[in-house]
DNA sequence: GCCCTTCCTGACAGTGGCTGTCAAACACGT
DNA sequence: ACGTGTTTGACAGCCACTGTCAGGAAGGGC
């Protein structure tokens, strides 16, 4: 029986978006240090017990969603044919995060989390050791893209172009986060064109 | 009568830096979450709440450092020569970053806090979110800078270039961490000339 | 030396995030 | 209806952190 397919994993989910979604409102009205997990738990109809059963931290009840969008990212850019350089294919893999938001709803999703990362610093922290996280994945995945493509690459080198390109994607995005994803998409290309890689002179294979 | 001159401030500076030593040492024996304030305390000979008093945080017993530091940093970078682009001035201000763990007893300390970063995600993220606050207050003054020279800069470009200055630093500085300063500092000039930013058509002043 | 003000400290109590435990309640297949 | 396995709430406890408050030390004026 394969995983996640049962009814219990139906209603578990359930109650982990209502959990979410209730979370959500009670931070954007009182903000996110001011409400308790026992606030949270109580509007839910929980105990707060449950709630820790659910998500493994209060920040997770916010930034869970981040966590699945950098795994998607992670796919996209695993996709990504080999003919294109890193460059390309992480602002190609990053047409998906702007496109996320692309819905009406999700737009004010994504302006009502960014509001409560300006207020809260300890969410913001926890908000960038998840971006630095992804940012590690995809610096072993491109690793491992040139290592197949018979390329050799500088990890350092590597390790910071990634980081770039999300400096790129956090400017962007931050500055231009309720607009339509169409300008998203022409604001981020104009960025990723400013800063850029200049791949070093191509190492032949030893 | 100027601040940090009487007795009083040097005898709690000294307190500070106590508080900072023992903290280190537990830190790196027991690991950071594993050790406790109360700990501390009475390693130092206080009580718990008098730590509390010196440091607003146990993050901050750690990271109190890398405060200074960035103000440093951010110092240097306002004192770099108008000629310089953003992208040199950037890297010059680096200079300090490096130089100051130039010393055989600020290296150790520099490769120890790496190590207790890697193990304790919280701790990674209160550091993240200290080097956002640094590049924060960079690109402030690089708009400064601009706007003095009568450039007109794109806000969102110069967020970028400085995050991608720091993507750069942090991946040098994170794999060359324990080595002498002159290799630091040719790795970080490899890794900034491979990303590196490329400045749009200088655009006239309406 | 004495007093007065100011600052610092320790002790105490309390909040909130988070965890371990455990017995009762529940869902589910048979 | 019955046994099995999962989920739940209640309770207790740890730890980072904060407010409060009385007692004591430091420093200045006399």
């Amino acid at each position: 029986m394969e995983p996640g397919t049962g009814l219990r994993a139906i209603t578990r989910n359930a109650v982990r978006v209502q959990i979410a979604r209730t979370a959500e409102d009670l931070f954007l009205s009182r903000g996110y240090e001011e409400t308790t997990i026992d606030q949270i738990a109580s509007a839910v109809g929980i105990s707060q017990r449950s709630v820790f059963r659910y998500f493994p931290s209060k920040e997770d009840i916010l930034l869970d969603h981040y966590d699945s969008l950098g795994q998607q990212l992670l796919e996209r850019l695993t996709a990504r044919p080999d003919t294109e350089n890193d460059w390309t294919a992480l602002r190609r893999a990053f047409d998906l995060a702007i496109d996320q938001f692309a819905e009406p709803g999700r737009r004010a999703h994504g302006t009502a989390i960014q509001r409560l990362l300006d207020r809260s610093p300890h969410l913001l922290a926890a908000y960038l050791r998840r971006v630095d996280g992804v940012q590690q994945q995809m610096t072993a995945r491109l690793a491992e893209r040139a290592e197949r493509q018979g390329r050799t690459v500088d990890p350092v080198v590597l390790r910071a172009t990634v980081g770039a390109a999300f400096a790129c994607l956090q400017a962007a995005v931050f500055q231009a986060c309720g607009d339509e994803p169409a300008a998203q998409h022409v604001l981020l290309d104009r960025v990723m064109n400013a800063v850029h890689v200049t791949v070093p002179a191509p190492a032949r294979r030893g």
